[in-house]
DNA sequence: CGGCTCACCTGAACCGGTTTAGCCAAACTA
DNA sequence: TAGTTTGGCTAAACCGGTTCAGGTGAGCCG
C-alpha cells in the first residue's frame, strides 16, 4: 500500500550512479556528461521522483518560500481590496517554480517585529515582500539585519538595501485632480491615510502638488487634508469634518475606497447628491465602488502585476542576481459617475471672485 | 560578526550530555531526569539555542505549518471581508506556537488541486484547513488521499474524514427572515451564492425553511431565489432581475454584502428608496456595510474566531488527538438603516441597532 | 551475594539531500 | 615519453535534529 516515496538513493541506485552525482544532475552544475544526466533525469522521472524540499533546506540552507507580514488592524484590512488581489500575483509568480507563501499577519508593530524575526530565525523563508511601507521604516534595518533577502513595495523614504518594485500612485492622483479641476472644482479637498504610511503620504503630496500646479493650493481655509487610518470609519469622519466646514469642498479625493464609498454615505445622510452637489473620487478600484451608486471614480493600481512582479523579482534576489530597481506602468484614473461638474456651473455661471 | 547559531551538539557539549538526551529533555519524553532537564533547558536558554525547524521537519517528517487553500477569483475574493478576517484569526493561534501559515491562492480546480498535491507532495504543511466547502467536494478525498490531516470550516454534506469547525449560518438568515417578516414583508427574495458552494446552499435552504415557517413560500411566481457567483456584479444583475419582475420583492435577502450593497445601488438607480422601497439585508458584516447610506442590515460572522478555532483544532488533529466536530455561536443579525417597513404599512419601523 | 529490574543516559544510525576531496583515465603539453 | 591538466565520477562528510538499541549503576529481591 504505502509506497514509499522514492529518495536520490533510489534514483542513484536505478541509474547505476552515486547520490552526488545525481544531485548534480538535478540541480544542472557542471561536471556530468550530458548523456549520462539524461540518463540519470530519465530514471527520476520514471521512479516519480523529486527532491525533498525539506531535506533539500536542511543541507542546502535555503526555505524555497517567501515571506509576507502584513501588519493591519484586520477590520481595515477586510474592506481593503489591494492584498487579496496582491497575494494572488504572488501566487501566480511563486506556484509554477515550486515556491511556497508563508503569511503573517499581525495587530500591532511589536508582533510584526516578532513575526520577522520568527521567519528568519526558523529559517522559514529566504526572502521577504516588504508592504505598507512607512516613512523611515525601521523594518529595512531589521530585516537586513536578520540577513533576509527583500523587496520593497514601493520606494523607500530611506536609503535601502534592497530594491524596489514601484508602482506610482501620483499620477492617478493628479489624474483625479485634473478631473475635478477640470469640471471646474476650485475646492477640493483630500482625505489622506496615514501620514506615516509612505503610499498614504505619497498621495497626499501628489494631491498637494496638482493643487499647487493648477494654482488651487491658497484656500482661504489653508489646506483641505484630513488624515485617517484609512478605515471606512475614519473616513466618515473626516468627511463630516469637511462638509461641517463654513466653506466647504466640492470635491474630495480619497485615498482608498472604503473611506470613499463611506464618505459617500455620510454626504447623502447630509442631503448631498453625489456628484450633483459633491464630487468623490476613490483609490483602488474596488469590485463593490465600481455597482455602488453613483459608481464610483476611483484610481485603479494592479495590485496583482505588482505582487507577481514583486515575487519574480525577489526570487532572482535570492538565487544571488542583482537586480535593479523595477517600475511598473503607473495607477490610472477610471472616470464614472460619482464626479461631475461643480455645483453651479452647469446651471448659474461660475461665481465671480472665488479661487 | 557572524556568530554562528547554537546547535543541539553544542548545547550537548556544554551541558555535559549527548545530543540524544537534549533532544529528549526539549520534547519533554520520559527518560530524563527532572534534575538534568532542568540544567540542559538552563544552558539551551543561555546559548539562546531554539531548535532548528528544517532539521526538525526533516527528521521527524513534521512541516510545523498548516495550510490553506483559497480558490477564488480575486476580484471576488477582494470584496469579501471574510478572508483576511479568517487568516488573522488562523494566525493568532499559529504565532504562539511557532507554526507557520503556508497560503495558496489558485484562480480555478486544477490549479487547486495541483496545489494541495504540491503542498502534501513538498512536505510543506502537516495540515489544511478547508475553506470554501463544495457540494460533494472533492477535495475530501483529495486530501485524505494525500494523507494530510485537515478540518473543514464547516460541515460538509457528504461523510468526511475530518472534523469541522463550525459556525452555522441558518440563523442568522433566519432572524434575518423573520425580522422583515416581523416588518410586513411577504414578498422577500433571495439572492444567493453559487449552489455549488455549500454555505450559498446552506444559507438558500434557511431561507426557504424560514419562509416556510413563516408561511410566506407560496409567493405567485414561485420562489424568490436567483443564484450568483458571490460577485457584486452578479449581485447587481440578479438585483435588477427581481426588480424587473411584475409584482416585485420587497425586501431581499443577499447572500453576502458586497451584492447587497452592489443591489442597494441597483434600486436607488432604479429610483427606489432603501429601505422605504425595498428592505436589504446582506450577510458578513463587512466595513463598508457599516458606513454607507442607508447602513446595512446584515448578518455577523465571527470570522477571526472561526480562524483561530479552525488552527487550533487542526492544530491538536496533526499533533495526534482525537478530536469531534466543534461548533461556534452563530451567526448573528445586526439591524441597521437598510430595512424597514414593507411600503404602505403604518408599522413604526424597529430603533436601529447601533455599532 | 547473584541476578533482576528500572531509571537514566550514550552512541550511532537515520532523515534525504548538498558539497567537497580525491580517484581514474583520457587528452593535452612540452 | 613523461608530466600535467581535465572531464567524469565516487565516497564520505555534513546539515541539525530524532530515535532506538544498548550500557551502566543503583536499588531490590530471594
Amino acid at each position: 500500500m504505502a509506497k514509499a516515496r522514492a529518495t536520490i538513493a533510489d534514483v542513484a541506485r536505478e541509474a547505476g550512479v552515486s547520490k552526488g552525482l545525481v544531485s548534480f544532475a538535478l540541480n544542472d552544475r557542471p561536471g556530468v556528461s550530458a548523456h549520462t544526466r539524461d540518463r540519470i533525469l530519465a530514471v527520476a522521472k520514471d521512479l516519480g521522483w523529486s527532491p525533498s524540499v525539506r531535506a533539500r533546506s536542511l543541507s542546502s540552507d535555503r526555505a524555497f518560500a517567501l515571506g509576507v507580514v502584513i501588519a493591519r488592524n484586520p477590520e481595515i484590512l477586510s474592506s481593503d481590496p489591494f492584498f487579496p488581489a496582491l497575494i494572488a500575483g504572488i501566487e501566480t509568480a511563486l506556484a509554477p517554480v515550486g515556491q511556497a507563501l508563508v503569511l503573517s499577519m499581525v495587530g500591532d508593530a511589536d508582533a510584526e517585529t516578532a513575526s520577522y524575526r520568527q521567519l528568519a530565525a526558523h529559517g522559514r523563508v529566504d526572502g521577504v515582500i516588504i508592504t505598507d511601507l512607512r516613512l523611515n521604516d525601521p523594518r529595512l534595518a531589521l530585516v537586513e539585519e536578520l540577513g533576509l533577502a527583500a523587496v520593497t513595495l514601493g520606494r523607500p523614504d530611506i536609503p535601502s538595501p534592497f530594491p524596489s518594485v514601484n508602482l506610482d500612485d501620483a499620477p492617478g492622483i493628479r489624474d483625479a485632480v485634473r478631473h475635478l479641476a477640470d469640471l471646474g472644482h476650485v475646492r477640493i479637498a483630500h482625505v489622506a491615510g496615514p501620514a506615516t504610511m509612505l503610499h498614504g503620504a505619497r498621495r497626499r503630496e501628489a494631491f498637494d502638488a496638482a493643487l499647487r500646479e493648477l494654482g488651487l493650493d491658497a484656500g482661504p481655509d489653508g489646506c483641505l487634508v484630513i488624515e485617517t487610518d484609512f478605515s471606512a470609519a475614519d473616513g466618515a469622519r473626516a468627511t463630516r469634518e469637511l462638509l461641517a466646514l463654513p466653506e466647504r469642498p466640492t470635491a474630495i479625493v480619497y485615498s482608498n475606497d472604503p473611506m470613499a464609498i463611506a464618505g459617500m454615505g455620510v454626504a447623502q445622510r447630509d442631503g448631498l447628491r453625489v456628484p450633483e452637489d459633491l464630487s468623490v473620487t476613490g483609490f483602488d478600484d474596488s469590485d463593490v465602488g465600481r455597482h455602488i451608486n453613483p459608481s464610483l471614480t476611483t484610481v485603479s493600481t494592479a495590485a496583482q502585476v505588482w505582487g507577481e512582479a514583486a515575487a519574480t523579482a525577489l526570487l532572482r534576489v535570492v538565487s544571488g542576481e542583482q537586480i535593479d530597481h523595477i517600475e511598473l506602468s503607473p495607477a490610472l484614473l477610471v472616470v464614472r459617475e460619482s464626479t461631475g461638474p461643480r455645483p453651479g456651473t452647469t446651471t448659474r455661471p461660475p461665481e465671480p471672485g472665488t479661487t
